[in-house]
RNA sequence: GCCUUUGUAGCUCAGUUGGUAGAGCAGAGGACUGAAAAUCCUCGUGUCGUUGGUUCGAUUCCGACCGGAGGCA
């Protein structure tokens, strides 16, 4: 436990107000923060991904955010080895790392004990099993995954092709099964010793309405133009993950000529609550603390959240560098 | 005023040759190990406009009434 690595994890839905949390989490213990969220990574993105502006930053160090372009293929992978050298490197100023961003899984890939398995992602052989699923349809192809890995084949649903996909590279790129690999990661210890804060509305349609809100800012503040510039430079290579970013996407259909410009706006404040949805299921896994916005419809600050948070870590994290001082 | 047409799930509409009904969208819940703002799974009771009649039985047939839409005056 010793030669741990302390941090805390701030997670919750898009538009809950992690962010603002984060930085004042940050100014309260001398830390600094790590993006883990998988669009503010790319360059150029900045509105449609809600990015802070140097104000909302207010004077707080930022990682992992602007670390490669649109155009890249990024991995969870490449992300939490990247995050771990920026982890490092704040600790080594003997300061608080404080991880803050929507993206579930890559805050479980960073916290899990065990780094990823070898089985890089490889595009031809995807190309090649996914062949396979148009040719012979998903159902062979989950057969082809039940033949070498029947637990990952109960664990798939044949409709998710994306998963059976990977699940097949994995045995076929390495020669052990996926679940063989899932078994392994889990084995030793994580290297951090981290406490988990998720922030969730009492009243989520006090959240949808602040994501609909968000997202007619984000138009206010040249949203369109942002994309526009981003698509006609040819960034938003079709099929990659910047191009299926929410707020993107819909408007690119726009400039197509596919939908108008209301149903596009729609478009996103609809993808906008789903996906806040999905995440509000994916971090109600973590028990350690828990802060409500909106407790009893009364709206509360970061600030103020930020010193419930403080109170509930209790002495557990009184060691932490840069806390102690 | 008369004629035609329509009224079924939050929305758009199917349907029942009379045995109280089902799709898409919207919505809700869930999963998640190198694409994750992605991908996938599960969930459909609603006075079948109101009211009389025929019938063992009507949302379905008939009448009246009410509300849309179109036409003629």
């Amino acid at each position: 436990m010793h030669n741990k690595i302390s941090l805390i994890a701030v997670g919750g839905a898009t538009a809950t107000g992690k962010s603002a949390l984060a930085v004042q989490l940050a100014k309260k213990l001398n830390g600094e923060i790590v993006s883990s969220d998988s669009m503010q990574i790319y360059r150029k993105m900045n509105i449609g991904t809600a990015k802070p502006t140097e104000k909302e930053k207010d004077g707080v160090a930022h990682h992992m955010i602007d670390v490669c372009s649109p155009s890249d293929n990024y991995s969870s992978a490449d992300w939490v080895e990247e995050a771990c050298r920026a982890i490092d490197s704040i600790i080594s100023r003997g300061k608080l790392p404080i991880v803050c961003g929507g993206t579930g899984m890559y805050l479980d890939a960073l916290l899990r004990p065990e780094h990823f398995s070898e089985a890089r992602e490889n595009d031809e052989l995807r190309a090649s099993i996914l062949a396979y699923a148009e040719e012979h349809g998903r159902k062979a192809l989950h057969d082809r995954l039940r033949n070498v890995d029947p637990e990952s084949a109960d664990a798939i649903h044949p409709n998710n092709v994306k998963r059976v996909v990977r699940a097949i590279e994995i045995y076929e790129s390495t020669g052990k099964t996926k679940t063989e690999h899932d078994r392994e990661s889990i084995l030793g210890d994580s290297r951090f010793n981290a406490r988990i804060v998720t922030v969730n509305y009492e009243n989520r349609n006090i959240l949808y309405s602040r994501i609909d809100e968000r997202v007619e800012k984000m138009i206010n503040c040249g949203l369109l133009e942002e994309v526009k510039t981003l698509f006609l430079s040819g960034l938003l290579k079709e099929n990659s993950t910047a191009a299926q970013a929410i707020g993107y996407k819909e408007i690119v259909l726009y400039l197509r000529g596919e939908i108008s410009f209301e149903d596009a706006v729609d478009m996103i404040k609809k993808n906008t609550r789903r996906y806040a949805k999905r995440q509000i299921t994916w971090f109600s896994r973590y028990k350690d603390i828990s802060v409500v916005p909106d407790r009893g419809g009364v709206m509360r600050t970061s600030e103020e959240l930020a010193g419930e948070v403080i109170k509930k870590l209790g002495d557990s994290f009184s060691y932490v560098p840069g806390n102690a001082k």
